[in-house]
RNA sequence: GGGCUUGUAGCUUAGUCGGUAGAGCGACAGACUCUUAAUCUGUAGGUCAGGGGUUCGAGUCCCUUCAGGCCCGCCA
């Protein structure tokens, strides 16, 4: 929309956070003919460079000038000299600023201009403090961004959560801990595509709006396309796109999917989150469960040089290989019940008294396994361990078991009581699919707003013939929370999704969406 | 959706039994040429998240709205 013009400028709009005092000093050092915010500077050092390269320099100034840049976090006022600390990203290192060091005037634009979270560039020489501090003797300094808006407490620094998420600017610039986990997060998705490329697949990206969602039981972002006049969703997995390429003749292809889901949000879910998703032709669910836990602990010791981490407590060995089992045996061993024991009605029963959630309604105990396995096991599954063969009825994209009847050649890995990767033996009968999305739509008929579409252009692709082939999803936000030890999903998504603040003025209300046909 | 819990100055926070809202940092004015959470002196800065109620009197007790956090449900 075109803004209105307002023809006088208001600083004291609640919703601006500039500081009173230092609107003042941009307006002091303008009429000093000071330029507030220069188009550049040239650095010939970073500071941890400086550190680096001068690390042997005595009190005696290095007769070397270098410069560097940087965001001035605390201010030591002596009168005649000061001591400030600059930050850039690669480290921080004290200045020390001198009224005789500096041209003419300098001192004093200083003094009465700029203050704690300016950026400025600095000439100077490297020596030792008399304690033996490495600093940076300044002989000229340029302002290079005045800030309006003043820095969070030098000491306690910013821990208001809601602020932390809501400004993560603010966090990432005072908080070094914030930096160190996007820095990890950064790690991990280079990581995850050198590891990938170098085992020759390919990267591709498939349609985030989607005229079909499908390849997972969640409920989509719904959206219009007013040119083409038809819904869209957001994609909930990119899945059955990449089955296509592989149909087409992609052997080994992988995306870095942010995927949408309109579900609510809590310590482990964000309603847009990341995920890798990896298909290999020619291999089965055993293939990429191997391939997962390469993946996963490699990336471990990259990012935090060994093979464990402690999490809630928990010392978490990601040392290959890993733990694996079947679900009716966890059930069995760590859940302590060995369900197929039981009379159908005995077990329903059972259940109810260990708290198992929806076991009134199984017809079955392979329908009643999974509802076993969340209530017992799920949440003690603390060190990486993957849970084999799955009930077909709630895996519709995954193929039947070449032993047990009514199972599906699927795995789940779990780490930290958290699910961080799914992932099965593609199912490539069209004839089937078309069976499992029939059954899919029944489902949806009678209510179930998660069951999946049926998708007619993706059983023609099958149709095609895809060659066997083993499919994974890998859950980064989740794998970034352990590599970080990290408890919250908020922690390592930049910009979690958070309700608007109501402090602005009530904008139209936004329909709820017509994703309920 | 349910339970618990938090919201006080720019930031970090104290505030007892209901009795004039305190501090540190930051800001401002001043002193100080090796400090490093610099130090010292002084000043300003508050719709106690918003609204309502009880009371002679509410930051404090009650109701309600908003936003956040934790847990549960849901998300297989």
């Amino acid at each position: 929309m075109i803004g209105r013009s307002t023809s006088i400028m208001s600083y004291d709009n609640p919703a601006l956070q500039f500081d009173e005092q230092r609107l003042a000093k941009r307006n002091l050092l303008q009429e000093q003919g000071v330029t507030l915010y220069p188009p550049s500077f040239h650095r010939s050092h970073t500071i941890a460079g400086i550190r680096t390269e001068f690390d042997s320099v005595t009190h005696d100034p290095s007769p070397q000038q270098v410069a560097t840049a940087g965001r001035i976090y605390i201010v030591r006022d002596h009168g005649k000299t000061f001591f400030c600390d600059l930050g850039d990203e690669s480290g921080r290192i004290q200045l020390y600023i001198r009224k005789d060091s500096l041209p003419d005037g300098k001192f004093a634009i200083f003094k009465s201009g700029v203050e704690r979270g300016d950026i400025i560039g600095v000439k100077g020489r490297a020596f030792r403090t008399k304690v033996g501090e490495i600093t940076l003797w300044v002989d000229d300094f340029e302002l290079l961004t005045k800030a309006l808006c003043s820095l969070p407490e030098k000491f306690h620094g910013l821990t208001n959560l809601e602020k932390r998420y809501r400004q993560r600017y603010l966090d990432l610039i005072v908080n070094e801990e914030s930096r160190e986990t996007f820095r990890t997060r950064s790690r991990i998705l280079s990581q995850l595509r050198n590891n990938l490329t170098a085992r020759d697949f390919l990267e591709f990206e498939t349609p985030t709006l989607q005229p079909i969602y499908g390849g997972a039981n969640a409920r989509p972002f719904t959206t219009y396309h007013n040119y083409l006049e038809q819904k869209l969703y957001m994609r909930i997995a990119p899945e059955l796109y990449l089955k296509r390429l592989v149909v087409g003749g992609f052997e080994k292809v992988f995306e870095l999917a942010k995927n949408f889901r309109n579900e609510d949000i809590d310590t482990s879910h964000n309603p847009e989150f990341s995920m890798v998703e990896i298909y290999q032709a020619y291999a089965d669910y055993k293939d990429m469960m191997r391939l997962t836990e390469e993946i996963i602990s490699g990336i471990i010791r990259e990012v935090t040089g060994g093979y464990e981490v402690t999490y809630e407590g928990n010392t978490i060995d990601f040392t290959p290989p890993w733990n694996s089992m079947p679900m009716e045996e966890a059930v069995k061993t760590i859940g302590g019940i060995d369900i197929f024991t039981y009379p159908l009605e005995a077990l329903k029963e059972k259940g109810k008294t260990l708290g198992v959630e929806g076991v009134e309604g199984v017809r079955s105990h392979r329908e009643a396994l999974p509802l076993f396995f969340e209530t017992l096991v799920e949440e003690k599954l603390i060190q990486p361990t993957f849970i084999l063969d799955f009930p077909i009825e709630n895996s519709p994209l995954a193929k039947v078991h070449r032993e047990k009847e009514g199972f599906v050649e699927r795995f789940e890995l779990f780490i930290a009581g958290m699910e961080l990767a799914n992932g099965f033996s593609e199912l490539n009968d069209p004839i089937d699919q078309l069976e499992r999305f029939e059954a899919q739509e029944e489902k949806r008929r009678l209510g179930d707003e998660e069951a999946q579409m049926h998708d007619y252009d993706f059983v023609n692709a099958l149709g095609y013939g895809m060659p066997p082939t083993g499919g994974v999803g890998i859950g980064i936000d989740r794998l970034v929370m352990l590599s970080t030890s990290n408890t919250s999903i908020k922690e390592v998504i930049l910009f979690p999704s958070m309700r608007r603040e109501s402090t602005t003025e009530e904008e139209e209300e936004v329909a709820p969406g017509e994703d309920n046909q």
